[in-house]
DNA sequence: GCCAACGTTGGC
DNA sequence: GCCAACGTTGGC
């Protein structure tokens, strides 16, 4: 069992939506990174713990507990010549980007990155640290802990 | 909108 | 394989 914080626009898919969505569940599309794609692919695993995390918003911070719910799969929007995502040089045989299913596990407080700064368990997390944009990065059992406490106390 | 940091591309 | 130029991310 591993945990991992995972980035989307709210304004493309936010929390609410995938709690809205049938079984609660969406697919993770438009990775366009290796290293972020390569956790999907190599590391990942049904089950597994996911911080679901606004990102290129006026709050940024984590909004929602999530799950993995599937193994990797291609990536519908890579085939899209009508998507921004659409990637020419992937082809249905040789597909270059992966989803997985993301579903929504428990609504908490929302978590601002700005007060996840001043929480000193959560110091080394990916996130944190100076010039990191990988869309999604691993979470340690005890950042994982820490982020769980913190969205289910009442209060900052 | 700014800009620091990082990733990718492509000429050589 | 180097590295300059360019593009993207994402907080502020």
């Amino acid at each position: 069992m591993r945990y991992w914080l995972m980035k989307s626009e709210p304004d493309e898919v936010s929390f609410d939506d995938v709690l809205s969505a049938p079984a609660q569940t969406v697919a993770w599309f438009g990775v366009r990174n290796y290293q972020a794609r390569n956790f999907m692919r190599d590391a990942m695993a049904v089950g597994d713990g996911v911080l679901f995390y606004h990102s290129s918003c006026a709050v940024p911070g984590v909004a929602g507990l999530a799950e993995i719910a599937s193994g990797p799969y291609p990536d519908a929007t890579q085939f899209d010549p009508s998507s921004h995502y659409y990637d020419p040089k992937a082809t249905q045989e040789t597909p270059r980007w992966i989803s997985v299913d993301v579903r929504a596990r428990e609504v908490g407080r929302y978590l601002p990155l700005a007060e996840m700064r001043t929480v000193p368990a959560l110091e080394s997390m990916v996130l944190l640290q100076k010039g990191s944009r990988l869309s999604i990065s691993p979470v340690t059992r005890s950042e994982w802990d820490a982020v769980v406490e913190l969205v289910r106390a009442r209060e900052a």
